[in-house]
DNA sequence: CGGATCGAC
DNA sequence: CTATGTCGATCCG
């Protein structure tokens, strides 16, 4: 079993030669050496689930490969030479547009959620620790390391490695903290940086070094603090410094950093020694540094005044692009610096050796597939450009291609819109199908938060189910309208899942985790026609009923090209009248029961929250307007309202007054997020005081969920918001989910016992218990809704191909034994600090268009800041 | 589009 | 005593 491989690859992945700082203690000196932690993990781990799994997934990796090379074995010299030719043009475009202008910096703190505790509690300092938990470790300090306890390695096997390893568990608040106190350094040298997760950022260095030549030394003087021990420094340390370096600085003779530095690579650690030894000595604490004005100063100057106001120490790359940058940080970490100087040939003499797995995009799958070819580095991959034209999808060699030639994106955009939002948990095993139900509906309920707080809603709902052998399923469903609301997504979600435990049926599922996920959103300018189309339509007096019985082509144009059309080719008004049609007595009864409860009224008894809504719509002259799909009028006051009231009907969940009131809320959210000022919303404004008094409540929500949003900086505020989304409860084992109910009853039973036991309102309908027979699976569904049903009838559809595909690819996977491919127990994962920031944004290697969406985005913010001054 | 896979942290 | 995460993007069929 090639096992050692795995850990070439983690340990490789931060180098394994740092300094030791602390040699004093006793625990620490041994350590162990590759061969004992490999022999500790594989006892630890073999014969898991989990491990069968890795070997499984292995063998698939092993698969992939194969067929590449197959493929390679029929390539043709002739095809060869053609595709040589075609690289090298491209090459020579990518030549010409190189760019080594720009000093784009990558800051990464070292072993930073260790250090942060480490600093935190004396006890920590001389022992090997990590943060984590038994099941899983996030991080470990370098003392740890020495023990081959690393990021992403669950804890008890981190025991076995190392007895005495302490393990401290996560404090988020805390790393958010001092993360801020780092941004709020970095953001004085760049606006626009971009913080990648909670411990590592780029910056792009090359306006304000432009701007510091003319600097004076008083602006590049620092002081060293000893004090700098206590964690909560909140006050404005920085305009202190600046103020007292430029009125000191001549009364003190300041420590020219330039004479303390060693050349080149070497300074790192020279610098590092020095900051060390001054703090430990009192007496030459009052010392001020100048730093000079070239990029690396500059660099040194930002890891200095992070180390004096967090104790904790950074590294850094320095190099012309984002890529570069990147692997630059990792050279000399920790606490160490490195540069690529801009020129051609010294970066292609960095590249020159570089192995391509230490280049970010490249994860443990491609390494393994191009080492099959005989690629290791980066001049390997150079040279095999041709091959690798043949063998890869366009994306990925364009990828390869620019990595071998040193390339990278040159400007640290922001990512553009997410594709994507979704939330999982990892739990004890889960085999009750009404505890799955729960767990499903506290899923949509997260997600939907997180939704609402981007004021995101998106079309297809994703089910991510993983059972306790580690096998990863996941199921996707595409409703026509957007979805963000728990109640919304949960219908879809539901079905999914319904449909899972229904197929593994009389089997119950023995699940570890479950995930939700919505993806497909609207953009703005989606939502924007959308909402214009529905305008005209409605205003132009046509009645639903008339237009959708036309052929779509005889609709307006610019309808037809907004609302989406069925596969096949009808109009999707057409389709779900169709729909209901074909179900008219249910119908009825729908509507009837609906009628029980006008939603004005409901909201009216709902709670303050939407008392001034309510008034809001008091004063304005409300609109009638018939819904299309449901045919019933809709007194409504806005377009929007009456957009969700259309959605809503479309997703079955008419006549939910919990959904009104979500409704409501989202409706106030895109207020907030759009500009109120917009001729297609118009508010008179009386009716415009009033919704800012929600908005104003809204903001404060939202900020909330935010913690802070005072920062000078909206990427920093945007970065915040996101990683709230980390801090709720992740990793905490399922312990504390409700206690398995009893059940014996069929899978849909459950449901509705849980949502009746519950008091959960269905989510969507009103039906009594109708049972209806599904066309395509014949079986009698006893159903609380008509829309349920139909997306019954939906999955089912679906459930015939994905059983198929199944069938399929775990037959012959399962036959492959492990006997085959003794070389490929590679279990490794290149994981790291987990719990941070995902803002996956890979040093883009493609060149990146400006996004005139961002653009719109915050032209629109700046409009609402407006408004409320 | 749906599902699996990859990579980041 | 047990015990291996979460998220977003992209590729492939």
């Amino acid at each position: 079993m090639d096992n050692t491989k795995k850990h070439d690859a983690v340990l490789s992945d931060e180098g394994f030669q740092f300094k030791m700082e602390l040699n004093d203690n006793k625990a620490g000196m041994e350590g162990l050496d590759k061969e004992k932690i490999n022999k500790i993990i594989m006892e630890a781990t073999k014969g898991s689930r989990f491990y069968e799994n890795e070997l499984k997934k292995d063998q698939q990796v092993n698969h992939r490969i194969e067929k590449m090379m197959q493929q390679k074995a029929q390539i043709t010299s002739q095809q060869l030479k053609k595709a040589q030719i075609q690289v090298d043009k491209l090459v020579m475009e990518l030549e010409e547009s190189r760019d080594l202008s720009r000093v784009i910096v990558h800051i990464d703190m070292d072993a930073f959620y260790a250090s942060v505790e480490m600093r935190d509690n004396l006890e920590l300092r001389d022992k090997p620790m990590a943060v984590g938990s038994m099941s899983m470790l996030s991080t470990s300090n370098y003392l740890a390391r020495r023990f081959g306890v690393r990021a992403a390695m669950p804890g008890f096997i981190a025991k076995k490695l190392c007895p005495n390893l302490v393990i401290v568990p996560l404090n988020f608040d805390k790393y958010r903290a001092v993360s801020k106190d780092v941004r709020e350094i970095l953001v004085e040298y760049d606006l626009n940086f971009l913080p990648l997760s909670l411990d590592e950022a780029y910056i792009d260095l090359t306006e304000h070094l432009k701007e510091r030549l003319n600097w004076s030394k008083g602006k590049r003087t620092y002081f060293l603090r000893r004090d700098s021990t206590t964690e909560n420094s909140k006050k404005e340390d920085h305009m202190k410094e600046v103020v007292e370096s430029s009125l000191h600085v001549h009364s003190i003779s300041p420590v020219l950093f330039e004479d303390n530095t060693l050349p080149a690579d070497e300074e790192n650690g020279s610098m590092h020694e020095l900051n060390f030894a001054k703090q430990q000595v009192p007496s030459l604490a009052e010392h001020a540094i100048v730093f000079g004005t070239s990029a690396e100063e500059t660099v040194k100057e930002i890891r200095f005044r992070i180390e004096q106001k967090t104790t904790l120490t950074a590294s850094a790359g320095i190099a012309p692009n984002m890529m570069l940058a990147k692997v630059c940080s990792d050279k000399n970490k920790p606490n160490g610096q490195f540069r690529i100087p801009p020129n051609r040939q010294d970066v292609m003499d960095f590249i020159k050796d570089l192995p391509i797995r230490k280049v970010p995009g490249i994860g443990r799958v491609t390494e393994k597939m191009l080492k099959a070819l005989g690629i290791t580095t980066c001049t390997e991959l150079y040279q095999q450009r041709a091959l690798v034209t043949l063998l890869f999808s366009e994306t990925s060699w364009h990828n390869f291609l620019n990595i071998s030639l040193g390339l990278g994106s040159t400007h640290i955009e922001k990512d553009g819109e997410r594709k994507s939002m979704s939330t999982e948990r990892t739990f004890s095993e889960i085999s009750v199908a009404s505890e799955h139900y729960t767990l499903c509906q506290e899923l949509c309920r997260d997600l939907a938060q997180d939704l609402l707080k981007e004021g995101l809603k998106g079309k297809t709902v994703t089910l991510k189910l993983k059972n306790v052998n580690f096998e990863v399923k996941t199921r996707a469903y595409t409703v026509l309208s957007a979805v963000s609301t728990e109640e919304e997504i949960f219908a879809v979600a539901k079905e999914l899942l319904r449909a899972e435990i229904e197929i593994a049926s009389p089997q119950p599922l023995r699940l570890r985790l479950m995930g939700v996920r919505v993806s497909s959103f609207l953009n703005e300018e989606e939502k924007k026609h959308h909402q214009k189309s529905i305008l005209n339509f409605l205003q132009a007096g046509k009645v639903a009923s008339t237009l959708s019985s036309l052929p779509p082509e005889k609709l307006e144009p610019r309808l037809c090209n907004i609302l989406p059309l069925t596969s096949h080719g009808e109009s999707f008004f057409n389709k779900k009248r169709a729909e209901m049609q074909q179900n008219r007595e249910p119908l009825r009864e729908d509507t009837l029961s609906q009628q029980k409860m006008p939603s004005l009224k409901t909201l009216e008894t709902t709670g303050q929250e939407t008392n001034g809504k309510r008034d809001a719509e008091k004063s304005t002259e409300s609109q009638i307007l018939t819904c299309p799909v449901c045919f019933r009028k809709q007194e409504t006051s806005s377009l929007e309202t009456f957009n969700k009231h259309i959605d809503k009907c479309l997703m079955g969940a008419c006549g939910d007054p919990n959904m009104e009131i979500q409704y409501k809320k989202d409706e106030l959210l895109m207020l907030k997020k759009s500009d109120i000022n917009n001729a297609s919303t118009p508010l008179d404004d009386k009716k415009k005081n009033l919704e800012i008094l929600q908005i104003n409540k809204v903001n404060k929500l939202v900020e909330d969920c935010e913690g802070h949003s005072s920062s000078s900086n909206a990427e920093t505020v945007t970065s915040i918001a996101v990683e709230c989304k980390q801090s709720k409860e992740k990793g905490s084992k399922g312990s504390d989910r409700p206690s398995a109910t009893a059940s014996n009853m069929c899978c849909l039973q459950n449901v509705s016992a849980k949502e009746v036991e519950t008091q959960q309102p269905c989510t969507s309908g009103t039906l009594e218990d109708t049972v209806l027979i599904c066309p395509v699976c014949n079986l009698e569904q006893k159903t609380t809704s008509l829309a349920l049903f139909n997306r019954h009838v939906d999955v089912c559809l679906n459930k015939g191909i994905i059983q198929k595909l199944t069938e399929e690819s775990t037959g012959p996977a399962g036959c492959d034994t492990a006997a085959n491919t003794p070389s490929s127990g590679s279990l490794g994962r290149g994981q790291q600090d987990i719990n941070t920031t995902t803002r996956t944004k890979r040093p883009g290697l493609m060149p990146q268009q400006p996004s005139s969406k961002k653009a719109k985005a915050i032209s629109s913010r700046n409009t609402i800041d407006k408004f409320f001054k």
